[in-house]
Parts: structure tokens; sequence; C-alpha cells
DNA sequence: GTCTATACACCGATAGAC
DNA sequence: GTCTATCGGTGTATAGAC
């Protein structure tokens, strides 16, 4: 090896501060400490706290994603995703890479090197998703109107606020989870419904979505 | 009076501080020059930076919900309550309670004060939205499945979210709502259906919503 | 109620011995 | 590559003059 493992014991030890600690903790003296190394050794390994916390983020965001992978490839109807949603959530509660993700969009309000690190993150999770609910939508009643690249960002950030919401009340994100893998369902069933109501249907959607559009805009 | 506005000059920093440094950045230093006053008043007027966090955010929260009343309880329809989601999230870019919120919330990690200001917060505000989503759920095909209060919670988490989110990527964040006002149509359009439809997709629903519980369970 | 001055702890970051 | 020692800066919080 060219280095010891320092390097790598920085890194998750910077992942499990934000975690546990939250941002507004953070330091260089406390990340070493978690990591039970010396203070300087994270400006000798990383040039500052802000570059090891995007190092951290950036290689922890991958390797979520990457783990999710195969689990996102088998989802093929929303109920699916919604399941697959649920156990990401079970997971990240122990795990907290998504609440990791809260404290870095929290701390970058006002510092760029985290906010860089925030957009790699979401836009990372964005694709991975878009993919997802694109292919749940294909052969959809609702195909045409629906928008994949805005669901995934309204589901990644959804995500976002559940995990923060789930720090401070655990039941009441419990709930709002069931809530919605109910309502999945029955979006499900409406997508499920035969050739000619499905036809009424999306006629019926463009209509009433043209209006929506005009009167809006 | 019995004291000057420094009291009120050192809340609405606070308020402030929060929404556009985060907390990462919150210090009585930083709020106090903010407002204009010496830093040690902090510590006379509250007790602690925390305190003083705290007492601005459930003031906040409060006046927040209070000008929110009346536009709520004008919404009679999904797609009028999308559309005021849409404005408080407009509004909210500017005056941001929510941004405020959701670093109150990135703070409450470890802070016993914080959290239970984000609590108090968070219950204020799903309330008030509970009580829109039931009424708007009266006398709708799937008002027997939906579940009004773990709806207005994901809706509140998902707004923290979305606000965090808009902080780093703006167009992202408009996308997301667009694609849910979009979806909202969809449901809208749903809910219309005739007695018959309605009926068959009610117990459609039903079943499919047992099996899936029974799976899962 | 508001200010100055000050205590003491912790922060990021660097220099230099090993 | 890792450590100790140290700098200047900032943080919370308090004492005391006004």
């Amino acid at each position: 090896m060219t280095g010891s493992d320092t390097r790598a014991k920085l890194l998750t030890a910077a992942q499990d501060a934000l975690r546990d600690d939250g941002i507004a903790a953070l330091s260089a003296r406390s990340i070493a400490a978690r990591a039970g190394v010396n203070q300087a050794l994270v400006f000798y390994h990383f040039n500052s706290v802000g570059e090891l916390v995007e190092t951290a983020c950036r290689r922890a965001c991958d390797d979520s994603v990457l783990f999710y992978r195969e689990q996102f490839a088998a989802v093929g109807s929303l109920a699916e995703l919604l399941e697959v949603g649920r156990e990401l959530h079970e997971r990240e509660r122990g795990l907290g890479n998504v609440a990791m993700m809260a404290q870095l969009m929290a701390g970058a309000q006002r510092d760029d090197v985290l906010a860089s690190a925030a957009r790699y993150a979401m836009s990372t999770w964005n694709a991975e998703i878009e993919s997802v609910v694109r292919r749940v939508l294909v052969g959809s009643a609702f195909a045409d109107i629906a928008d994949p690249a805005g669901l995934a960002r309204a589901i990644s950030a959804g995500f976002i606020g559940l995990e923060l919401y789930d720090g401070i009340d655990r039941l009441g994100a419990q709930q709002a989870l069931d809530a919605l893998q109910r309502l999945g369902v029955l979006v499900e069933v409406m997508d499920d419904l035969g050739p000619v109501a499905s036809r009424a249907l999306r006629a019926r959607v463009r209509r009433t979505s043209r209006a929506g559009r005009a009167t809006h805009a």
C-alpha cells in the first residue's frame, strides 16, 4: 500500500460524525478522535475539513447508489418501487447515508465545497431514480403526463426531508411512509384499468392538464 | 414597554441567520452582529444561543401557520392544495421559514433543545395540513384508503427536503414541483370518475390493499 | 438594559521533530 | 506518514462599569 489506512479511517469517521452529530458539531478534531488518529492528519491527507467531508460524501454516495442498483433494476412496478423505498429507508436508518446527505445539504447553504458535493450526490441519485421511474412508467396509462426527471427529483428531495424528520419523530416518519405506500396501491390499481377506461382516462388527463396549465400561466 | 426592541431584533436576526447561513455558521456573535446589538445581550435576554433559536423558531412557525391558515381554509380540492403548495414554496423562497425549519431539524440531531423546537414546528404544521387533507378527501373515491395524518406528515417532510434541495439546485426543485402538480391533476381526474367506476375502483383498491398489506406483514 | 473586558474552550491550520 | 507543539481566531458565557 502507498499509505496506511488512516485515510480510509478518516473518511468513514467523517461519514459517521456527519450522520450522528450533524454538520453543526463537525470539526477536524471530532472526526480525528472518532477515527482514533491525530487531528493534524486531516490536513495532511485532505487539505481542509471541507474537502474531507466532500470526499467522504462523494464516496458514500457512489457506494450507496451502487448497493441499491440491483434492487432498483428489479423494480417493475410502482408498488415494487415503494417497497424498495421502504427497505431503503429501513436500511438507511442504521447506515445513515441519506441522513448524511441531509446534513450535507444543510451545510451547503453557505459552503461552496459542500454545495458541489451535495449537487453531485443529488444528481447521482436523481439519475438512478429517474431511470427506474421511466421504466415503471413504460406502457402506463399516464406515461405521457408524468415527468420522470421531475418525479425523480421530488422523490430524492422527499427522502431527504423524510430522513431528517425521522431523526426527530420516528413514528411520524413511519406513518408518512405507510400513507404513501397506501396511495401507491391506489395508483397501481388505476394503472391496471382496462384499455378502454385507460384510453378515456388518458384523454381526460390530457384535457384537464392543458386547462390547468393554461389557468396557471 | 418593559424593554427595548432588542429582544425582537435578536429573534428576527436569529431567524435570518438560520435561513441564510445555516445551523453550522450560527453563533451568538453572528446573530448579534446581524441585529446590530452587543453579543452579550443574547445571554441576557435568552440564556443561551440554543434557547434564542428555539424561541425564534417557535414564533416564526406560529406566525407562518397563521399566515397560511386562510389560504388553507380556501382549499377544496387536491389541485388547489397543490397550487397553494406552489405559492407557499414561492413565498418561502424569499421569506425562508421552511428553510429555517430544515436547518433546525438538521441541528436537532444532537441538540435536545433544538429537537423539541423542531418537533413543535412539525406537529404544528402537520395538524394544519392534516385538516386540509382531510377536508379535500371528504366524499372522495379513495377517502377510505388515504390516511390524512400520514399524508400530512409526508407533505411536511417532503417540503423540508424540497426547500433544502432548492438551496443547491433551484431548477431541479422547480422541476420536482411541476411534476407533482401534473401528477396531482391525474389524481384529480381519477377522483372525478362516475359513481359506478368510482365504486369499482374503491372495491379494487380495498382488495389490492389488503393483499399488499398481507404480503408485507 | 446595554456596554466593555475578560475567562476559558475549541476551532482550523502550520512548523518541525521523529 | 505520524506525532507534538503552537499560532491566531472564534466560540460561549460571565463580571462589572455605566
